[in-house]
DNA sequence: GTTAGCACTCGGACAAATTGAGTGCTAAAT
DNA sequence: ATTTAGCACTCAATTTGTCCGAGTGCTAAC
């Protein structure tokens, strides 16, 4: 559909759009060394690529900037891959530096050196622990009536919750049942645990425990464990340099926007695709979002998706370094998280 | 040495100028009704009161702001008293409208409504767990090399943390020292753990546990829990509705100040005083905190101090509603937590 | 000691003029 | 049939000048 002419000029257009942040023009591309031809030639063919929507003005007299289209064509075609300087490789590797003992640690970590590398915003969705599998269930007294209940998993994770437990149950009680409860949900993944706890559990411990059901709901709603992964941000203060970002109203509808979560919580669960995912501009349909691009890749254990990192950042952003930079990042979390998982 | 007529003025331009924000001028000071004297009159009162150092011009011929003495004095001297409305105590009074099971969630609570309860950003300084007293260790073996190992303290807080676990420790022998553990350091506060272990339960462990010291350190480590409190923040992006704000370099470092968390903290501890404490402007000693004030209350469990409440606003804030605010909150919050820790 | 009056200052708002970067269109050149 | 040079035109941004209003300081009268 478009000439090779016309993507020649759409790519120059951007490239520069990114690299500036004004609008370019006619005469500053004829300059380009990529172009040999007239600033008239050019002015004819941004008249088509206007009117195909790939670019835009700002005014009726302005160069053009990129349209949203023209971004998605850009991200869809254009990219000219990036390599890596030593030093990014560097600060990359760094992340890997220490034994790792905790999952979460290394995630944040990770999103502490994206936004550092990238100077835009980054986000990690932790490893979503509804898939760990049940190493321990603890219950242990804190007074008469409350008590902490803390699952751990096989990965180490520690989950723990503050429970009230009735008069009638007393300590032998309480421990008599969370050795069957060990017994017999050592290995099931903390999504399924209530629903087995209803259907295996609920049985034996009727034949077992006095008043087993004052305790059978406490219980399970226990372990009913936050579906969600954690989120973790980095960077947030990095949008406030774009110039972008110069107007107040648009930083805090940006920053009410991060600050909620919620949606953008949704947002990113949308990205859960396997390989790098781009959502441009509105195309995010989010408010605070129309200035914005999210970029992410997907992090897994084999062949088992674990969890997202992303970069947030103008619509103006350095596609391609950010590309490259969060494929590298993912891939490398795979291989050291995987080797970790084998060992586990 | 300020005569009651000076000290009128000073308090209705730093009233006025809290409430709109504009340059407090002679002409609008004599049309209020405290104001009994001609604008001449408060034209020389204003030169005096400038000379002294308690208000500024903008520019030579504009009206006037309060300085940041100006705002000391005023706190110090001048605050008029308010009331709470209904609608306030109602708001506040839903912090407490479920019933606690953990600290954290009712100080994270707190915070959120102070925020919203002042439209500034709230800080909440959560109880530092050094004090809490151990109630039971628990080792988990994980897998041959690691183990989790899990502290719950008496108000139910859970610490954990992985750890290696040299192969030349078997699980009898684990469990052997976490039973010695429980036996001699229950109660004891997390802050003194570590000492207590090299002082008093080495020996024991020496006399019962091979390799006793192969664990010794490993453990020790983990017992040295993080001394610093929790840090809940809320409403952030408060900040940007204020119109001193609307000048992007000053969020920009205001909010890498608070991204940044360790001066900000570092500030907030230096507010351990018990009652209300202000910091105006650069009293706060911190960049970023040039144009922001912070007031602060602590709470407590009987006599003894847990944390501490803020509000960060800019030093064109009202401090006679967020001091009230705030009052209110850690009184309220400490009841309740006294009560709390009481049937614990 | 207080106030009215006056000359003066400055910021902000507005309009007019200027500049420069950019466009679209047309006719000539290739 | 493309490409390009040239030209008229547009608009944002900057500069300049003007005016107004809110405010001041000072002085002389009350």
């Amino acid at each position: 559909m478009l000439t090779d002419r016309q993507l020649l000029i759409l790519q120059v257009i951007i490239d520069d759009f990114i690299r500036s942040g004004q609008p370019v023009g006619s005469r500053t591309l004829s300059k380009k060394e990529e172009i040999s031809f007239s600033s008239a030639t050019i002015r004819n063919e941004m008249a088509d690529l206007e009117e195909l929507g790939y670019i835009e003005k700002t005014h009726i007299s302005s160069g053009r900037v990129p349209s949203e289209k023209g971004y998605r064509y850009y991200v869809d075609h254009l990219l000219s891959p990036q390599r890596l300087t030593q030093e990014d490789i560097k600060k990359i590797k760094s992340i890997f530096a220490e034994r790792i003992y905790e999952l979460e640690k290394i995630v944040q970590k990770s999103a502490r050196i994206l936004s550092d590398l990238t100077n835009y915003t980054s986000i990690v969705l932790g490893p979503a622990v509804k898939d760990n599998k049940l190493k321990r269930i603890q219950i242990i007294p804190l007074n008469k009536e409350t008590a902490v209940a803390i699952i751990v998993t096989d990965t180490g994770h520690v989950e723990n919750r503050v429970i009230t437990v009735p008069a009638s149950v007393n300590a032998s009680d309480l421990e008599k049942m969370v050795n069957i409860l060990n017994e017999r949900l050592l290995g099931v993944p903390l999504i399924e645990l209530k629903d087995k706890i209803y259907k295996e559990v609920a049985n034996v411990l009727r034949t077992h425990i006095r008043n087993y059901d004052s305790m059978l709901k406490t219980i399970a709603d226990t372990l009913d464990v936050p579906q969600e992964e954690k989120m973790f941000f980095a960077g947030k203060t990095n949008m406030l340099i774009q110039p972008e970002f110069s107007d107040i109203q648009k930083v805090r509808s940006l920053m009410m926007m991060i600050e909620q979560e919620k949606d953008f919580y949704r947002l990113l669960r949308k990205h859960s695709k396997k390989g790098i995912q781009v959502t441009i501009g509105r195309e995010n349909q989010l408010s605070g979002m129309e200035n914005c691009s999210l970029i992410t890749a997907t992090y897994s254990v084999g062949e088992e998706q674990l969890g997202t990192i992303a970069i947030l950042g103008p619509t103006r952003m350095e596609y391609s370094r950010v590309i490259t930079i969060l494929n590298r990042v993912a891939s490398d979390l795979s291989t050291v998280l995987t080797d970790w998982y084998q060992n586990n």
